[in-house]
DNA sequence: TTCACGATTCTA
DNA sequence: AGAATCGTGAAG
């Protein structure tokens, strides 16, 4: 449960976005609990991608994307749902990773699968951002267990953006239930119940 | 001050 | 397939 350290962070989006798939989010809860979940789809935005919130303008909504690596940028989807990303790259260029679905263990496998549904879960609300996602803050990001490692990615376009969508800089863990939409004739095999262990194992 | 548009989710 | 719902940025 030790933090990914801030270095980490100091590359290009489509460099994290990938690592970051079977890493772990955690959150210390008020009774000081944590809750925790693997990370299985992200997706990478850079400022010169018309899809990123920082390809137009600097403004205060989206300060934090230009800002240093290694923080949460959690924005407002729809004036309804929340979405969180994870800055990336370097200093006033903003770049990062959208987180877009978790698995937790012992829950139901599709509570976080989806951006909206993973910072309900989490609770991460527009407060978080700004905050380091290195371990100062209640909610970090903690290195990919080594019985996950080299997890079977998927690379795929990203959703629900009209302008860059044929970029492939969406990835997903191919055994992961939780993966909010699989990509075109990427079917689970049904005997497969990987989210499970998946859960068990990596705690 | 107004208007159109989403890095979405849920329901039919 | 379509609605819900409102923060945000660009236009006026």
């Amino acid at each position: 449960m030790k933090p990914i350290p801030s270095t980490f962070f100091c590359r290009p989006a489509e460099v994290v976005g990938p690592y970051l798939v079977g890493c772990r989010l955690v959150k210390r809860q008020p009774d000081g609990s944590l809750l925790w979940g693997v990370i299985v789809e992200t997706e990478a935005y850079s400022q010169d991608d018309p899809a990123c919130h920082g390809y137009r303008r600097r403004t205060p909504s989206n300060e934090t994307l230009f800002g240093p690596p290694g923080r949460f940028y959690v924005y407002v989807s729809y004036g309804i749902h929340h979405c969180v990303n994870v800055v990336t790259d370097r200093d006033d260029w903003a770049s990062g990773v959208l987180l877009r679905a978790a698995a937790l263990p012992h829950e139901p496998e599709r509570v976080a699968a989806g951006p909206g549904l993973l910072t309900r879960r989490f609770g991460l609300t527009r407060s978080d951002d700004t905050q380091p996602v290195t371990g100062e803050h209640d909610a970090w990001l903690a290195p990919r267990p080594a019985s996950l490692n080299s997890p079977e990615l998927v690379t795929t376009t990203r959703i629900g953006i009209s302008q860059g969508k044929d970029l492939p800089l969406r990835w997903y863990l191919r055994s992961s239930r939780s993966v909010s939409r699989r990509s075109k004739g990427d079917r689970l095999p049904s005997l497969m119940q990987a989210w499970l262990p998946l859960a068990e194992v990596a705690g």
